[in-house]
DNA sequence: CGCCTTTGTCCTGTGAGTGGAAAAAGTGGG
DNA sequence: CCCACTTTTTCCACTCACAGGACAAAGGCG
């Protein structure tokens, strides 16, 4: 199939394809009732986007009393394609333009490993998910990195995990690649779009979404938009001072949080308690892995090991002291927690929240929920997915 | 002379009032330059402006090379009456519609007296104003109050600093007595938007603006508006830990900020330090006026006394490190530090600066100035009458 | 089968806005 | 002082988006 090239001609079309891509599959008349513009306005922007074949007739809708209504979708050929980059793992989806993953896969993998490799493997993770007749094409892709990007251009910045990727042009590079529009985003960022799309923060206009993997960041939306900052940094909460005089960081300081609570950080901790005999759950999966990773951690917790349950309640306190600072700072209707380290659940959720209604005022607490992301490993690809839909669905 | 009480019919007499109001007197063509209109469409909202006596004639322009055009302004008898009400202290001040300060009156007082008195007081100040001469009457006012408020009803809520101020109807009350439209806010919400109006702030679209007084509070600009939270009580940063296991704080917790530095706070250890006999200058002080204040430290500090310098720079540690988080986490273009602390000057910004470069990535402290607020103690009354004017200048 | 409701199409009127032409009001040089 | 050139302002005709009503189509329901 020849690939959608067209985009909306105005804000109405853009509007309608919103509506169809977050609403799904609308008659003409019940999208009537959500844009305010006359019948035959509306009719003449339906019929502009069915000639360019985004959106196509779906039969009858269901009667509302009277005459039924023809049924408008968006066109069920278009793809998307969403890939989260993450320190040690990729994601690559597909959806369609209804942003539903259709394909999902998931490998390790080193960021540091450079660009180039890792595109290639993207690259191939796409190939086979196209082979598998999810896709015969892409009509726009998302991407995530875990670092700052400065987001007009699709670059990332000076991003500390990963060497070698600055100044890359990963924007550039990959619509060359894929032959189609893509746009690139903090992995953070991305998380948060899923969430709003799809997950726990489907209704709410201004939150935070609390990224804990091998790094630590922050998604914040105002006003329904992610907020980036003036470098393409905002967000990046995993070097604000948590311990003072605490570990050294490798970013040169002490004490910051990502140095005391992160996947990285909780391995090492965890190295060091299942060696010093502190643990034997934990030096039993050393013995058997050669390597302990968050996830043993977790594996652990749940076993009832003391030793892996104080480790993050630890990190959680941590976590939840900074995490206080930037609602009192940010009053946010909605803090979410995901990454890697929701395996590790409700003890980490229970700190963090111990914590935040603690330190933070009541005004900013009152009604504060903090929750876990509802979408675990595919907010990101969904968020990503977003990302570009919302680009290819606004006027050119 | 009978009040204004037109308002623009669209966006675009919303746009030329804005204009007007920022950049003065105009030409028709020099506002036709800015506003992306046609020649004959830029004529006619004009015209209807000049009908509402919103704007006026105001003779000829200097000549461009060809035919002189005719000036265009707000009218100049629209007054507008800013108001700050501070922890100790007044502001109210009369503008223009160009929000230019007329007439400023600062005046002690103690918000704890609650809202009747101090309306009381700020009603009997802006009568003086108006006997002046200066005005005859009030098109609108801004108010800012030292807590958080619910913006759109204009009224506090659950103030810690102001009791007996929780639910009252500030904005209400006061547009009943002064018979003109009000709007009210934060007090350090109307400090960033003086700042962004006519002070350090004016080309910056992300910003914090830091205010340093009996309490600390921080103004957030997010793409040129101020952001207020879920509950209108974003920027609250006094009540963020700055010291584990630190002083004891009015709302319950120990190591806020505000325990550490801030004007009471200052007041507090400088009386100590004075007691202690371990500052003479400061002792001296004590002995003078029965009562030590931050403008003692600052004295102090200026005739070179040490233990002075020492509170003031250890108070700027501790806030520098706040303000470095708050940095990492927003990513902002620039960092304004105001209040009635300012008077601290150099040695406090130093102190500040330090602790923000050196604990913030560079991406995000690369080109981030931190400056002192530029208007003093008329950014809140100039912020308060942008506020106002923002309001009325947008289509009802 | 007839009446009612809802949906979709058509058509015309209106008002906003554009862009060009021309008039008005300057400047500056010969 | 006159003339060529510029800029500003007004005027006017034309376009275009859009609303909203009339009407046809299609279905539900008694």
């Amino acid at each position: 199939m020849r690939r959608m090239t067209a985009r909306p001609a105005n804000a109405h079309q853009a509007r309608l394809l919103k509506l169809l891509r977050d609403g799904g599959p609308n008659s003409r008349a019940q999208l009537g009732d959500q844009v305010d513009l006359s019948r035959s306005k509306l009719a003449v922007e339906v019929d502009r986007l069915l000639e360019t074949e985004l959106v196509v007739a779906d039969g009858l809708a269901a009667s509302r009393g009277g005459r039924r209504s023809h049924n408008i979708r968006l066109n069920p050929h278009l793809r998307f394609l969403g890939v989260d980059i993450g320190a040690t793992s990729v994601d690559v989806a597909v959806t369609n333009a209804e942003l539903e993953i259709l394909g999902h896969i998931n490998q390790p993998m080193d960021v540091r490993e450079g660009p180039v490799a890792v595109f290639e493997q993207v690259l191939s993770m796409a190939a086979k998910l196209k082979a598998s007749g999810l896709a015969e094409g892409f009509d726009g892709a998302g991407i995530g990195v875990p670092g700052p990007v400065r987001f007009p251009e699709g670059v990332p910045v000076a991003p500390p995990i990963m060497p070698g990727w600055d100044g890359f042009p990963v924007r550039e590079a990959l619509s060359q690649e894929l032959g189609c529009p893509v746009m690139v985003d903090n992995d953070v960022n991305l998380m948060a779009m899923g969430e709003q799309h799809a997950g726990v923060a489907r209704t709410v206009a201004d939150f935070l979404c609390v990224k804990i993997g091998t790094g630590i960041g922050c998604g914040i939306v105002v006003g329904g938009e992610v907020y980036r900052g003036t470098t393409g940094s905002a967000g990046d909460i995993g070097h604000i001072q948590a311990v003072p005089d605490g570990h050294p960081c490798a970013c040169g300081n002490r004490g910051c949080l990502e140095a005391h609570f992160s996947g990285a950080a909780l391995a090492r901790d965890a190295l060091e308690a299942a060696q010093q005999n502190r643990s034997p759950e934990l030096a039993a999966r050393l013995e058997n892995n050669g390597t302990l990773t968050a996830v043993d951690v977790a594996a652990a917790a749940a076993a009832g090991d003391a030793t892996s349950l104080d480790l993050i309640r630890e990190g959680g306190n941590r976590t939840g002291q900074v995490i206080a600072g930037l609602v009192s700072f940010f009053n946010p209707g909605l803090v979410v927690i995901g990454g890697g380290v929701t395996g590790l659940g409700h003890t980490l959720l229970a700190a963090i929240r111990t914590q935040v209604y603690r330190q933070s005022l009541p005004l900013a607490t009152g009604n504060l929920p903090i929750v876990l992301g509802e979408l675990g490993p595919t907010a990101g690809v969904i968020g990503a997915a977003r990302l570009i839909s919302d680009h290819l669905f606004s006027p050119a």
